[in-house]
Order: C-alpha cells, then sequence, then structure tokens
DNA sequence: AATCCACAGGAAGCCCGGGAAC
DNA sequence: GTTCCCGGGCTTCCTGTGGATT
C-alpha cells in the first residue's frame, strides 16, 4: 500500500460523476427527448377540465423503459404548477398498484390525501361537522364508508382530482376491477369535483379481464409509448451524461455502445442509464479518471452476471440441486458436460444428503428451464453408437454461481466430501 | 443395411395446495 | 365449512433420433 494510505488512490485521482443520481431510474428529469407528442397529448387531455370540459380518463401503454411515468410525473408537476391560475384546482395523486395493491388501500390513501388538505383549509370542526375523521385506519373500516369519505372531502371544493394508476395491470390482478368501477363511475356523483383517472400499464392483456364498462370508461384516451430506437436513446445519454459526468470524463464512443446495447435489448432508457452509470462506477473504481468504451463492455458483463445471480437465488431447491451439479462437473473439469453425467452426480447428491430425487424425465426438464433462464446453454448432440444427449454449458462463472446457491439452506448442507470418491475426483 | 446407444421430449394421469363457488 | 375446479410439479410410459458400430 502506497504512503498517502487508504484512500490517497481514490484523492488523488479525478472525479467522474458531478452527480450520479442523475441516471438512477428514481430521477424525474426537467425534460424528455422523443417524448414531445405524448407530453402534449397528455397535456392536452388533462388540461381540458380546466376549461371545463368533461374530463377523460387516460390510459398509457408502453414497454419498461419507455419513459411513461416520467412523462406523466412531469405533466402532473407542470399541471399543478399553474393550477393556482386555473379556474379549477388540480390535485395530483401518483400511486404505484405494485405497492398499493387493494381496493381498500387505494380508498384509503384517496382519502387521506383530501381529508388532510381539508382539515389544512378548513379545519378540524368542518371535518367534524361533515362527519368526517380526520384519517382512515390502514385497515379495519368497512370499504364502502372509506369510499364516502373520500367522496365527501373531494366534493367539498371545486377541484380536478388527478388520479395516477401506475403498473394498473397489478392492481386488476390483484384485486380486480372493482376500485375502477367506482372511481370511473365517481364523476356522475360528484357536484363540485372531478376525477380523471391515468392508468399506467406495460401489459394490455389484463384489459381483458376488465369489466366492458370499465374498459371502455379507462381508454377514453389512449397513450402509446413507443420503443426508443438507438439514435433516440443516444440522444437521451447525451442529455443526462451532461449533468452527471464530469466534462471530458467520458471517453469517445462511450454512450453510442451504451445505446447500442439497450436498443438491442428493446430500447428500454432505464437499461441504457443503468448501463452507463455501472461503467461510470466501474472505472472510478478502477481508479481511471475517463470512462472507455472496455468499462461499458466489463458493465455489460456485470450486469449480466448480476441479475442471473438473481435468478438463481429464486430458483427451486430441485433446480439449484441440478445446477449444483452442473457447476460440481464444470468445477473439475472445465470443458462441456452432458445431461448423463449431470443426472448420475444429481442422484448421488440427493443420495448422500438425504433429499428427495427426482426422475431422469424430470430432470431434463429442469436443464430444459435452466437453458431458458439463460443460465446454462445446451445443445443437442448425437454420438452415434454412444447416443444421444445434451452437451451443457455454464453462462456464469461457477463460482459466482455457487456463491448464488450457498444462501438455500438444504444447498449449504451438501456435504461434497460425503461422496464416493471416483465422483468428487472424477 | 441393420443395429443400437443414451438420451430427448410428447402424452396421460396422479397428487396437492389454493381459491372460488356452494 | 364443504365441494369443486384449476394449475403446477411430478411420474410413468412411451416413441423418436442419427450416426458409430457391427
Amino acid at each position: 500500500m502506497s504512503s498517502e494510505g487508504l484512500f490517497g488512490m481514490l484523492l488523488e485521482t479525478r472525479p467522474i460523476f458531478k452527480n450520479r443520481e442523475y441516471l438512477r431510474p428514481s430521477y424525474t428529469p426537467e425534460e424528455l427527448p422523443h417524448r414531445d407528442e405524448q407530453i402534449h397529448q397528455l397535456a392536452r387531455i388533462l388540461a381540458a377540465p380546466l376549461r371545463g370540459e368533461t374530463p377523460s380518463n387516460i390510459f398509457i401503454y408502453g414497454k419498461t423503459g419507455t419513459g411513461k411515468t416520467a412523462s406523466v410525473k412531469y405533466v402532473a408537476k407542470e399541471l399543478e404548477r399553474v393550477s393556482d391560475r386555473a379556474p379549477l384546482k388540480v390535485e395530483v395523486i401518483y400511486l404505484n398498484c405494485e405497492v398499493v395493491n387493494t381496493q381498500y388501500r387505494i380508498l384509503a390513501t384517496l382519502s387521506d390525501t383530501f381529508l388532510k388538505k381539508l382539515k389544512n383549509g378548513r379545519g378540524k370542526e368542518y371535518l367534524n361537522s361533515l362527519g368526517l375523521p380526520e384519517r382512515v385506519p390502514m385497515t379495519g373500516w368497512p370499504t364502502d364508508e372509506v369510499y364516502r369519505s373520500f367522496f365527501v372531502a373531494l366534493d367539498q371544493e371545486r377541484q380536478l382530482a388527478v388520479i395516477i394508476l401506475d403498473e394498473i395491470d397489478k392492481l386488476v390482478q390483484k384485486s380486480g376491477d372493482e376500485v375502477l368501477y367506482n372511481l370511473t363511475r365517481m364523476n356522475s356523483d360528484l357536484k363540485n369535483a372531478k376525477v380523471t383517472i391515468v392508468g399506467i400499464s406495460n401489459d394490455t392483456n389484463f384489459m381483458e379481464y376488465l369489466d366492458p364498462r370499465v374498459r371502455s370508461s379507462l381508454s377514453e384516451e389512449e397513450l402509446v409509448f413507443p420503443t426508443y430506437n438507438g439514435l433516440q436513446l443516444k440522444d437521451i445519454l447525451e442529455k443526462r451524461a451532461e449533468i452527471s459526468f464530469v466534462e471530458g470524463a467520458l471517453g469517445n464512443g462511450v454512450i453510442q455502445l451504451c445505446a447500442a446495447h439497450a436498443a438491442r435489448e428493446h430500447g428500454d432508457a432505464r437499461r441504457a442509464l443503468d448501463l452507463l452509470r455501472v461503467s461510470g462506477e466501474l472505472a472510478e473504481r478502477m481508479g481511471a479518471d475517463v470512462v472507455t468504451v472496455d468499462h461499458v463492455r466489463y458493465a455489460y458483463e456485470k450486469i449480466e452476471q448480476d441479475s442471473m445471480v438473481e435468478v438463481i437465488k429464486t430458483l427451486p431447491t430441485q433446480s439449484k440441486l441440478v445446477l449444483y451439479s452442473i457447476v460440481l462437473l464444470m468445477e473439475r473439469t472445465p470443458r462441456r458436460v452432458v445431461s448423463g453425467e449431470v443426472y448420475g452426480l444429481y442422484q448421488e447428491l440427493c443420495r448422500h444428503n438425504g433429499l428427495e430425487m427426482l426422475t431422469q424425465r424430470r430432470v431434463s426438464d429442469l436443464v430444459s428451464e435452466l437453458d431458458m433462464l439463460g443460465i446454462i446453454s445446451a445443445r443437442i448432440v448425437n454420438k452415434g453408437r454412444y447416443g444421444r444427449t445434451k452437451e451443457i454449458k455454464l453462462n456464469i462463472h461457477p463460482t459466482q454461481a455457487r456463491a448464488a446457491m450457498q444462501g438455500d439452506y438444504y444447498i449449504s448442507a451438501i456435504d461434497v466430501l460425503a461422496l464416493p470418491r471416483q465422483l468428487t475426483l472424477a
């Protein structure tokens, strides 16, 4: 270690990032390149009620990383900003249905928002006089009571409630469409206030499960967010890089390469930004003061491996066991491994560790699954007289795979030394 | 040309847990 | 609470495969 000590190197090199937060998915950018059209449409639809027209509900569809959430949040923010001067006050409520995924919790959150607003505006006594509580408990109330308190609290003022339901497919999947039915009908009963629902999803199939009335009302206006192409991604990355990286910290071709990778994988901007950030972090860690295309390549590998580790961790025990057999064989003799060997070792592992043993047929399916997940690559080979088999290649480093599986109770308990010698030393 | 290996992978059916319907 | 149904995991049984070997 150098005389400067532990942090010497880190302090000496020029920093790479100005602010890496701008590269994270949680950041909502000031401008969204190549989404002007969608943003204008969205603004036009949402502004209509301000001019006294009946509000339309909006359904937004687009693959992940196409800027749906960012665009909606951006428009919502602008709308709230101008609503002071508008004839109708606007209140935007953003709900991610992956988190808030039941009818009760949605209504409770909406209730609370407007109860709080009312209390701040007119005081506790006013709430009491309407028979409204200060807050709705997290659980316990009958759902229609929660609905009523939301309704009454909302209708006390002339206002427009823009309810954004992100990942709305998750909601329908988990709790059905009853909430949506109630929310879409509200406008006909409200006297002062109006409600607009903005549903966001990356999956249109769920629409089929909706009540036809809900479906048509939810998609009064539809907006599609197409995926970005390579050039557009490059643009987006450049804009972001400007504010997040130190000037001159990005080498030639870095952005192009990140954009190209992401474009190849369905134009997901989130992935592209991730790749750029990880590349920077890697360069930083390696003590470089410029990010190069090599860092990007390395980062790409790292992201791939990391996601694979995640997949492995969530595998069922039997699949892990099969994978573990492949890993063991691979560690001994780094070559292609055939299915017969895998099943043989798998059997031994089960036998010597008191684990349930599956049939060859089933293990063959598990191997195919591992192949589908990209953890291994398998191909069928005919060896003539010596039969027909599957050659298996591991797509992740054996030590990484091992580490990913150690968390599993059954796997960590496996005692390799208990195996017959010819198997462990083959 | 016939044989045969060592599996792949399709078909049918069993079992079990969980959710909907009664 | 019971019954019914469904889907996923699994087994059993089976047919198919293509080139080295006989």
